[in-house]
DNA sequence: AATAAACCTGACCAGTTAGACAAGAATTGC
DNA sequence: GCAATTCTTGTCTAACTGGTCAGGTTTATT
């Protein structure tokens, strides 16, 4: 990815020799941009109920209400849409760390993370899926992330959390497992969505159940660190 | 799904007429379970790693190796193999729980379950990240069961877990939601290995891993309950 | 108004794939 | 040994789908 993330979008089926549109200035409601994220949302749609290879661009086409050549003239290819929309869940789902350093309180961070995390998988549960599932499948297009961006991202939060447990701020419990455990438990209302809200007898998730859900994430894994819920993040809820 | 479950795998492909083998005694050796056990085996594998629609039969066939046409004999169809897998999958899956009841050490019973589920999703994953690809994509051959069967099992399960909360044996935390947390976080180690082991650098998991990780979450969580993990079904990881 | 760029779209093509089928080989039961 | 049944397999087909393309319309620019 490079300095620019925006350009993966922008421009792409734009025919040779065409003038760039100012990248400073995204025109967020030129009709390219305008169409591009109707594509866009409707591929996520499909692309989580189908899979890649189960989803045809012409169910993606009608579910944007284009005809399906449309498609192709702003993502070249099915494996361009794919690998940009792609793009654009990895970087809204690396967005929810906030920066945390090694003065601040773990229960306050802590709590505020499960929180956002929470919060994300409920209401945008399409995200936290796909990416799921491409992991799941061996994370053909995510191994490089990974290997680079994810596990530097780690090496950071787990210094400094070690670096609390050093300063005798909570129990020393492995940092890397703490942080897949808030992963993979916020994260399981986003992808088994279905499972829960069945098992649960539900039809969608609403605010109390974010608020229920947070609060006892928060309670029982922090709990298991020594730590209390910080009630001024968890009371905003 | 019926009082016997092997029927949906035993005759399978026979022609119609053919006398039905001994359903009591289901000839683990013979050519048909045989070929079917390789099938299935084999259906796996592609299905994990390339979803419904993205795996041909023909690609079963070589893992198998066997011809096309030797697949369609035994399961007629795509989609009946396709069944055939996800029954054997969430029949093993609901195996994984032992038979709890109000009398019991919630420590202990919470410690063996989470050793149980991590074992399972470290040995072998591709059971967990097929059910997890299907909850994902909403379901759709599993919604009976998991309105019926799954949504019964909870009911017990919590109504025991609460027994034991009045009982003070433990603290007062959501059952339903302590038990998302254990599915979540062990289950986090199959269907997301790739990125587990991508970030701690590993090529693949060993019995100390699977050790630690089990020591780790049996900390944190049955802490979270204010419950100290059993040692003794610890020690003898 | 005129020119160019951007956008739209129906029709078409080439590759892939699930499944059918028929004819043959091996196995079983008597 | 001889049926009956089970198993094997090469070949064919009908359906689907990603992608192309030529020719059209609309929009922006000067």
């Amino acid at each position: 990815m490079g300095a620019n993330a925006g350009s993966i979008v922008d421009n792409a089926g734009r025919h040779k020799g065409a003038k760039a549109v100012k990248e400073s200035e995204p025109h967020k409601d030129s009709i390219r941009s305008q169409n591009e994220r109707k594509i866009l949302r409707a591929a996520e749609l499909e692309f989580v109920r189908h899979g890649y290879k189960g989803t045809s661009m012409q169910a993606i086409a009608d579910r944007a209400d284009l005809p399906k050549a449309n498609i192709h003239y702003y993502f070249k290819s099915k494996a361009k849409l794919y690998s940009c929309m792609l793009e654009n869940i990895t970087e809204l789902w690396n967005s929810t760390l906030a920066e945390i350093s090694e003065g601040d309180n773990p229960a306050q961070v802590l709590t505020r993370y499960i929180r956002t995390k929470v919060e994300m998988s409920m209401t945008y549960p399409e995200a936290s899926k796909i990416y799921a599932m491409e992991i799941i499948q061996g994370a053909p297009h995510l191994h490089d992330h990974l290997r680079k961006r994810t596990r530097q991202w780690m090496r950071e939060k787990v210094r400094i959390i070690e670096s609390w447990i050093v300063q005798g701020k909570m129990n020393p419990v492995d940092p890397t497992h703490l942080i897949f455990l808030i992963w993979s438990s916020t994260q399981h209302y986003a992808d088994f969505n279905t499972q829960v809200l069945t098992i649960t007898n539900q039809l969608e998730y609403e605010q109390e159940d974010i608020d229920q859900i947070t609060r006892f994430l928060c309670e029982v894994i922090l709990g298991g660190c020594g730590l209390q819920p910080d009630l001024t993040v968890l009371g905003s809820c």
